[in-house]
DNA sequence: ATCCGTGCAAACGGTTTGCAAGTCA
DNA sequence: TGACTTGCAAACCGTTTGCACGGAT
């Protein structure tokens, strides 16, 4: 398989989170092969980005690269060594984002108008870690609170349409 | 159609509630048709409950009941007017709770172990409730936290699977 | 008469799965 | 060798949609 350079350009971490998840995904008892690596470079080349299978798919040329049920086996197992989070946006498919780009977690805001996604990061809300932390309670996918962001809001001023969600 | 008389021993709020619906429908111009009100005489018979599409169908008689295609719709309907809010347990199909219930909204802590859902008053993490009015943002749908509930962490003491998500 | 709502069945789209071939330890 | 992975294609399943009928305004 060809790989996409993706993160080489962003930084030099890549080469250092790659092993890193190389071993996360052995010490799971899971093989490390190139169409695992290629995805794991996906994330690795915008840690940040919420990205859907079909997204990743279509990073690769159809013949080159891993076809859909590898992708979404791949997410499956990346998200059960740890590496990957799922984030909901609303839109229908299951989204992922790299899970060690951000020790402390967040929680998403989607304006179901605008389909914006903004992130809120966990230390601004102190209470719901303490009621998460109270309950015992270990989290795995990211919250998302789904409504209508201040421009939508602001724009449509009258009744609001659920069109793009 | 035949009613399916929940509700009526449950509280005598029903018919209050009922009509109130049934307002709050004809106020954005939907017609208030039996099939609606068979659907909100079902949330209203437990409204704390997360109603899947499918399972509103099937407290209906074949021939008696809403098809599956008016189910959806309705649900849609009586989002579009404030009476349901979608729920997310994660569970691959969308659920819906009886609105106004609960006039504070609340979040959800589901269990992708055993699927438990936990509801937690929003009252108990005013910081969220502080980030959203400092967004500007307006909620409408309730925001799901995935992840372990205490039982499941202490029962699956070492790995946890991921299948009943 | 017209518009809205319903029911049926077919279509849809993301995701999963069975199976045979390929790959890594 | 033996278990794990991949790829393909078909199956799945919740949900949506086109269309004709029926009821309400």
């Amino acid at each position: 398989m060809g790989h996409i350079d993706e993160g080489s350009s962003k930084g030099g971490g890549t080469v250092a989170s790659l092993s890193r998840a190389r071993r996360n995904i052995e010490e799971h008892h899971y093989r490390f092969t190139p169409q695992r690596e290629a995805i794991c470079r996906v994330f690795l080349g915008e840690p940040t980005r919420h990205f859907a299978a079909e997204e990743i798919r279509a990073l690769f040329s159809r013949s080159d690269g891993p076809g859909p049920a590898t992708v979404y086996r791949t997410l499956a197992v990346l998200q059960d060594v740890g590496l990957l989070r799922r984030v909901d946006t609303g839109d229908g498919c299951a989204r992922y984002e790299w899970a060690p780009h951000d020790a402390t977690t967040h929680c998403h805001l989607v304006c179901i108008g605008c389909g914006a996604v903004q992130e809120i990061d966990w230390s601004h809300m102190p209470d719901l870690a303490a009621v998460l932390d109270a309950e015992d309670f270990e989290v795995t996918t990211l919250p998302s609170v789904f409504g209508h962001c201040r421009r939508c809001r602001e724009q449509g001023s009258g009744e609001m349409r659920t069109d793009s969600a």
